[in-house]
DNA sequence: ACTTCCTGTAACTGTATTAATTACTGTGAT
DNA sequence: ATCACAGTAATTAATACAGTTACAGGAAGT
């Protein structure tokens, strides 16, 4: 398994909210940053609209955040867009006859689920307001090297 | 993002190694465990190989492993299997005139390696012995049952 | 009110990844 | 010498994503 660009587009979408705030937000302007389709870029508010993270109206090209930045994780994203869907995925039939087999879908979910609860809290940690912060530093860089 | 069986498998073909510790051990055997084909079992058996984890000889049917069980983490086995790739992966290419398309991949980078050591870590400290034992006591459980 | 722009969704297509299958070469065991 | 098996390439099939088209309905401007 590997986590599709969903999650890193997400994150992509809400920061450019953000930065640019502004009347007039259309998921086409939001698509040309991505490099994606409109399309797309609907789906995935519709999933962040569904997490309670933005506050879209059918019609209107104003898309909000629904919540101070810093009250944004990078958990609560993954989970907005990914949803349930583990990190680590055990083959879901095997051998019950055999130690080997009928025994390891067991025992691997526990050493699985602790794997990826370590990444899940590291994600905790980070909220949008630090990828907001990071953006603007990096872009600070390339404008003083031009 | 999201890891393919093939990790499961390997952990799985790794601990058959150990349990069904005989001389005549097939990849069709190892497969019927894994309820697989024997070809998938020979590439994971290929790979493991590479890694330096077990030991083959072609024809005979005698695959051993390489190192003391304590010795293998799950860690070494995930690279051996899933090596370089990510667990959670940036949209390759954004609109670089934007400040957040032109700088989101240099940002969620950094974000994205510290989740995924975190989850290797995790990986790390977990052995191909503590899998075996888990799996006996499993056993054992559903032998108290019977 | 009417027109235009936009969202929200469904349906379909193209593509990439993975597993399964087939087939072959070459080695080991008896 | 024969049989069993590993190693591996090539093909097929299944699945998951992203991209596209299409359209119904809401919002905004005139």
């Amino acid at each position: 398994m590997r986590v599709s660009t969903r999650f890193s587009d997400a994150i992509h979408l809400l920061a450019f909210l953000k930065i640019y705030d502004q009347q007039h937000l259309t998921s086409d302007l939001i698509a040309s940053s991505i490099e994606t389709s409109p399309v797309v870029v609907r789906r995935l508010m519709g999933k962040l609209r569904q997490a309670g993270l933005i506050k879209t109206v059918p019609g209107s090209a104003q898309p909000t955040l629904a919540k101070p930045l810093d009250q944004i994780s990078l958990l609560a994203i993954f989970y907005a867009v990914e949803g349930d869907k583990p990190l680590f995925s055990v083959d879901p039939k095997t051998n019950p006859d055999c130690i080997v087999g009928g025994n390891i879908q067991t025992v691997l979910r526990q050493y699985y689920q602790d794997a990826q609860t370590a990444a899940e809290a590291r994600l905790a940690k980070t909220s949008l307001q630090d990828i907001v912060d990071n953006l603007l530093v990096e872009q600070a860089k390339k404008e003083a090297l031009s």
